[in-house]
DNA sequence: TATCAAGTAAACAGAATTGTTTACCTAGAC
DNA sequence: GTCTAGGTAAACAATTCTGTTTACTTGATA
């Protein structure tokens, strides 16, 4: 198959092998043999490993933010309900099998340097899931839409890590709950 | 020098280059250069380089957790200015050149397999830091120790992963003025 | 001073890493 | 049918990784 659906696969392939065993724990050749394709392939389409897990990030990006809006969009139909929804597609999240936290939390602590694409591309991310926050704070009518929004996004972080290093599920019922007192605080119903 | 200091002096090197690099990218050719130790010396005191990883987090876990208690001792002596002064702490923790985030995070982002003893070591200091505030919540009188420390410690996550991703220090100023709620729900004055 | 434990430096081994190259195959377009 | 783009499988190269071994050094001690 001439299929150009074999630089797609390999992305795929690579987001749950990354999620899972890291990123220098995982070899090229874990990802080509799981995608069943050839080394040679998988270098015309990306030039090195780096290009690689840039790629798997920017589509994971992608992925992510587009099931993670649609699910809060689902939830409710209300902005305030809305924000309290992001905690409930959390706690869903978080009882996936296949759930290693975030993925690119993990990958600035394998990229820290501060120049690192890697690094910023994971920077990018957290800024835009902010932005979503903040707009929805903003729809909300609350009264410091950014200020809310930092809180959540905090609190939706702190949620992620609990859940990831100390397999708590329920740390997405504790967020909600502080972020409940919070929305409430800055919208009247 | 027939001194044993030699076991420490491997630790604190690995403890500054896997915070840094990460665990995986961090060989130990690098960590013995480092320390300036030969290869035996270090096989030696480490049968393999999972038992030197082991090993400097559990040192790790004994130097942050007492620092981090004396600072909070040292910036308060009520129970309620403990709980407070706990994101002070971590503030001055993130403002450091060598802050990369909370290294037993990091850790089970590397190691996520659920049997792996250094995703266990990472899930036991964040049991122990969390019984560590849950005692200051209970010293302060708070209604429901168990849930204030809980909800304390998702908090303090949150601001860690946001100033380590997002590089923002001010994340636990944030988190801090959330607590300040939350122990005041708690605690009466 | 002779001894000995403990260390260094460096070679070595074997596996695994990223990345390249070579020889072969195979489905479609013509 | 033939040609060809694009693929596979596998060998290859160069480096790096963990871990072992060997030969030499040094400092404390009896």
């Amino acid at each position: 198959m001439a299929r150009s659906g074999r630089r797609e696969h390999l992305i795929h392939t690579a987001i749950a092998l990354f999620s899972e065993h890291g990123f220098h724990a995982t070899g090229v050749d874990m990802i080509m043999r799981a995608s069943g394709v050839s080394k040679k392939t998988m270098y015309t389409y990306f030039r090195s490993k780096e290009e690689l897990v840039l790629a798997t990030l920017e589509v994971y990006d992608g992925i992510f933010r587009q099931h993670f809006v649609q699910a809060v969009e689902n939830a409710s139909s209300t902005p305030k309900g809305n924000l309290l929804a992001v905690f409930d597609v959390a706690q869903d999240w978080f009882s996936e099998d296949s759930f290693y936290g975030c993925m690119f939390i993990n990958a600035v602590g394998e990229y820290a340097t501060a120049d690192n694409p890697i690094r910023k591309m994971s920077q990018l991310f957290k800024a835009r899931m902010y932005s979503y926050m903040r707009q929805l704070c903003e729809d909300a009518g609350a009264m410091r839409p950014d200020t809310l929004a930092e809180e959540l996004a905090l609190l939706l972080e702190g949620a992620i890590v609990t859940a990831q290093v100390s397999r708590k599920i329920q740390a997405a019922e504790t967020a909600k709950r502080i972020a409940s007192k919070l929305i409430d605080n800055q919208i009247q119903a």
